[in-house]
DNA sequence: TTTATTTACGAAACCGTTTTCGTCTTTTCC
DNA sequence: GGAAAAGACGAAAACGGTTTCGTAAATAAA
């Protein structure tokens, strides 16, 4: 079957193609009687017109991109449903790139958008990106940015993002009074915002509890399970000043905390009392239940695709910046 | 800054537009030196082709679009991954739609994919789709349909499954095999492919141990958790043959099941054993860990993918049915 | 030397919609 | 009754590539 289209209802209905489509846009330049027509011979044709024609001449095409590193995840697929949730209400398309943390990825996928493919970006960099070279190239050909969670402090751009140095502050300050006072924090990345700022809470809380930051406590995981595994095991493993917490910034390191205590033979929270960054739903099932700093995920992908409308509707939002708290759930594996 | 288009090459190099196209597509029309000439300034000016301007044209968008019922869930976002690290390959773009599990908005979806939109599409129907209608109207545009996992019986269609019967069978004689005389099998739908034929191979299973299946043994459970918190609570707690075994179909109701169990304070796996469909790398750290039936997500995005663009190329594999076999991981749950 | 072929490029149509101007008819208003 | 205004529609030019069909010059074949 051939695709119906607006030239074949002008035919149709021996009427203009112009009148057709503005009939179809409702436009007040035609009587009722033809919008009617025209109405329903498209609803009979099963008329569908042809996005890519509409955005060659509209010059938008109604779809953004989303650029994330990992879908697998559960604080971007929560957040991509929030960005959904507000971008079906308004009728626009949602295009999912995946970074899978390499930088080069998410160069090479700024510049295709450069093309006008879509309309704006809700971007959270790789753990890989140190410059914004590539985003300021996007936002220069018109093409609005938003940051949610993982920004670039060096680009200025609009951001939301959660309250990261309080949340890795109330983690630690957490453990603290739990009675831990070798506490370490796995880190994801040493260049990555969010790493960095709840890495900097953690200090902090450490510094108002007259703890010192041992060196060796402060570890960046990399991408590589097995190799986080190896590291973390170690660090339990240390003769001297064995860590008794643990603040994992990231959602796949509990997996790999909770392996390395129970190969080790260490109890959590007996031993090691453990905090991890995470929406998991299934933390309260794990044993003991995981005491989780829980990110609103998807308030802020909706936030973030509010902001990239207003954004894409000619508003200058560059300089806004949402923070939306996170909260800390505690559970069984940080109780005294 | 303006974008720039063939135009502006041509402009700028005394050429024609058409030139300027065929020597950016490497056509043996124009010479080496010229092709040079062209790529160069297009490098410099950063020229980034109009993508809605060549579909337009070409008829083909270089886009796939995915239908899901949801994304924050393991095996829908590992899938994802492996369709995305196909289409990557071959310059496709990946369209995500998430119908929430509701029909309605899969038909629209779908509807809308008339247009044009995108060269072919992967589909996991969600749970109240009956009816194929909305799927063979698709086909009848020429658009390739490929069913991933979640299929219509009803539809001919290329589809990539897994083995569900077998899986369901495995994962019940796993349970008698462990001692489980009253089984209760958790749905998600009644409609639902997956579900039923895991619950075939559940009854077979039964059968072929000589068990009998009670009525009240095999549950639809809906998309509600806290009502299938209720329903699957309400079992446990039956005085008369309280299940001793329970194989959930869904990676969602692992949460419900373990939380009903700890609630009642039933043992996992002393009073009740369980398996569960899933693909949570975190079942290994579960109390108990998770005996699970782990389906081959990513390798079956991948094989969908691959099957789409074999499609789109305009091989028939409407007949097409490949199936991928998940693999019961025996863990703590089950164990005698 | 003439003819055939290859090489390298340009003009223009085309994809399907939107939008800007006309234009012609019908109303409305003094 | 005549001018002005409104109403209803059509022609044609965009939007930015791609592709078909020419064509002039250069080379090869006869």
């Amino acid at each position: 079957m051939k695709h119906v289209t607006i030239r074949a209802l002008a035919r149709e209905l021996n009427l203009s193609v112009s009148t057709i489509s503005k009939a179809l846009r409702d436009s007040y330049e035609i009587s009722a009687e033809t919008k009617q027509r025209v109405l329903a011979l498209a609803a009979t044709l099963n008329y569908t017109p042809n996005p890519y024609a509409s955005s060659l001449r509209g010059k938008k095409s109604r779809t953004i991109g989303v650029v994330v590193p990992e879908v697998a995840d559960s604080f971007f697929s929560l957040a991509i449903n929030g960005i959904e949730s507000v971008m079906k209400a308004m009728g626009y398309h949602v295009l999912i790139c995946l970074t899978h943390e390499q930088f080069d990825n998410e160069r090479l996928i700024l510049k295709e958008f450069q093309s006008g493919r879509v309309d704006g970006v809700l971007l959270s960099v790789s753990r890989e990106t140190l410059s914004g070279e590539h985003i300021r190239d996007l936002a220069a050909q018109d093409v609005p940015v938003v940051f949610f969670d993982r920004v670039l402090d060096e680009v200025q751009a609009a951001r939301i993002v959660t309250n990261d140095f309080e949340s890795g502050y109330a983690a630690t300050a957490h453990l603290v009074e739990n009675g831990c006072r070798e506490i370490v924090y796995l880190g994801i990345s040493e260049s990555l915002s969010i790493s960095n700022r709840r890495m900097e809470g953690y200090r902090q809380a450490l510094a108002d509890h007259r703890l010192t930051c041992r060196a060796g406590n402060v570890v960046a995981c990399t991408n590589d399970a097995a190799e986080n595994y190896k590291t973390v095991k170690k660090m339990l493993q240390r003769k001297a000043s064995r860590p008794d917490g643990i603040v994992a910034s990231v959602e796949k390191l509990t997996t790999t905390v909770y392996q390395a205590c129970n190969d080790l033979r260490l109890r959590i929270p007996a031993d090691v009392k453990v905090v991890c960054f995470s929406n998991l739903e299934i933390a309260t099932i794990l044993h003991p239940s995981l005491t989780t700093i829980t990110q609103p995920a998807f308030e802020m992908g909706r936030a973030a695709a509010s902001l990239l409308l207003k954004a894409i509707k000619g508003n200058n939002v560059m300089s806004a910046e949402m923070v939306i708290p996170s909260v800390l759930i505690p559970r069984g594996s940080s109780l005294r």
